[in-house]
DNA sequence: GTCTATAATTTGATAGAC
DNA sequence: GTCTATCAAATTATAGAC
């Protein structure tokens, strides 16, 4: 049960953000009540504390170990989860939606977001082998990030796909 | 008044997204009280709405005329508008905020979040001039969005001038 | 235009029974 | 673990005086 409230939490809030749910939604999702909600997660604030915790370790497995793939794979295969997630279901990377709305984000989630940062940067550094002409991760990151927040507004999922496919283009080997 | 009630919103939205602010919160930041904000903005639908037409207004006078600027010139200014507010206030750009959260966006928001990035691609892809080499205009507005997003939750401004920069290297003339 | 006062609803959260 | 019942606070919004 934890996980499917953190299951509808993900959902909602890599659609609408983080003021975008309230604990009856997710009650109402997972067919128990609002109550019964905080018991697993006593506040908001620790919800979407596990919620980030959760995101960042599921990336950490899906991304596995970088020195195991060329630099272009590597590129393919992170963006491969954000292409699928926006294609399947207008979400965006739950942890962009929260950086998006950071300034108002309770103080314990916002480390959550960095760590997620900092975990997909120094992956993607470590794939791609640093050279002169290699562009730096933060600057994939980005362009995916910002990617996926056009292409779910535009409803135009070309978007994302023309975005990864220049990036890919960039990166030697 | 209106025009500080509209500061006040934009001030705070693009920190903490379009649920990050109340009524009440304009009030406090204008020295007035929140019934006589809704005098100005019935709604906080019609509020969001007027915040992002002016976004895109004052946007379309900054950027001017495309085909007066060389490429390279016209997405140095584009970027220029977007390193000042990230440096200057944490401030994202309010319709990438709202894309952000657009799947708890009232109706009649959206809209304003589509134009502006219409308006924004088309003067870029004429100051551009599509050639076989040049990035399209998404590409680099996405890497902007982006950017920002993650420099200020990173609390690192290279990370959108490393953005701007590499983009800068890929245009012609 | 701004105020006081207040309505109506939603929200995060708690107490206690089962 | 889940429920009913409820609370306190916040939020959007309105009515009417000044």
């Amino acid at each position: 049960m934890k996980e499917a409230i953190l299951d509808a939490a993900e959902s909602r809030a890599r659609r609408g953000g983080y003021n975008g749910f309230s604990f009856r939604d997710l009650a109402k999702d997972v067919g128990i009540k609002s109550a019964s909600v905080h018991y697993h997660f006593p506040t908001k604030e620790q919800l979407a504390e596990a919620l980030a915790h959760r995101y960042v370790d599921r990336m950490a497995v899906y991304l596995g170990d970088p020195t195991k793939l060329q630099p272009r794979a590597a590129v393919k295969h992170l963006a491969d989860i954000f292409i699928k997630a926006n294609e399947a279901d207008d979400q965006m990377c739950l942890c962009g939606v929260f950086a998006a709305e950071s300034g108002n984000l309770p103080q314990r989630v916002l480390p959550e977001v960095v760590v997620f940062f900092d975990l997909i940067s120094k992956w993607l550094n470590t794939a791609l082998r640093p050279a002169e002409s290699a562009p730096k991760a933060a600057e994939i990151i980005a362009a995916f990030e910002g990617a996926m927040l056009m292409s779910r507004v535009m409803r135009d999922p070309a978007i994302l796909r023309s975005v990864v496919s220049a990036t890919l283009k960039r990166i030697n080997g």
